[in-house]
DNA sequence: AACGTACACTTAT
DNA sequence: ATAAGTGTACGTT
């Protein structure tokens, strides 16, 4: 399969991405764009629309490592929530200190919602920048808003 | 509110 | 081998 690239934007900032069919490689992010485009369901998360990145597939998933159970305790956290380093420490059986690297090593942010891991008392860290960690909460947080409004008026 | 320390895993030396 | 670093948590003072 074919490594493609690109970036688009994500507020005042560019999330470059590295993928191949539904694989994601690679996703950092930038002061500067590069030329390409991204998955579909990046851009559209990027946007500000719910979308379920869990669709995508990356290869820290599929090995045998602490970091990789890491990763998808991480994973399960829904959209729109936060779980704490510690509470994921637990789920992957490993201790808070250990999440925060893995989280600090994560070569695929927002497909692994990193940003959705804060710490127990605060919102924790974030590169390049805790901003971007924020902007993503605030958001999600708008993003379930809208949800729970469409459900009232469907009255689902 | 500040301080120590235990936690366990990775990367670098 | 071993130490250092880590986007922490928690108990004690």
């Amino acid at each position: 399969m074919e490594m493609k690239s690109g970036s688009c934007r994500l507020g005042l900032w560019h999330v470059h991405v590295e993928w191949s069919g539904s694989t994601v490689h690679h996703v950092r992010f930038a002061t500067t764009g590069i030329p390409g485009n991204v998955p579909e369901l990046i851009r559209k998360f990027c946007a500000g629309q719910r979308v379920d990145l869990t669709m995508l597939d990356c290869s820290v998933l599929h090995e045998d490592t602490v970091y990789s159970r890491i990763y998808h305790a991480v994973q399960k956290i829904p959209y729109g929530s936060t779980v704490t380093y510690g509470g994921i420490a637990q789920m992957a059986g490993t201790t808070p200190r250990v999440v925060g690297q893995a989280m600090a090593r994560n070569p695929t942010p927002l497909v692994i919602p990193c940003h959705r891991v804060v710490a127990a008392d605060g919102i924790g860290g974030f590169s390049p920048s805790v901003e971007i960690k924020e902007e993503l909460l605030a958001m999600e947080k708008k993003g379930l808003r809208k949800l729970q409004l469409d459900r009232r008026t469907k009255s689902i």
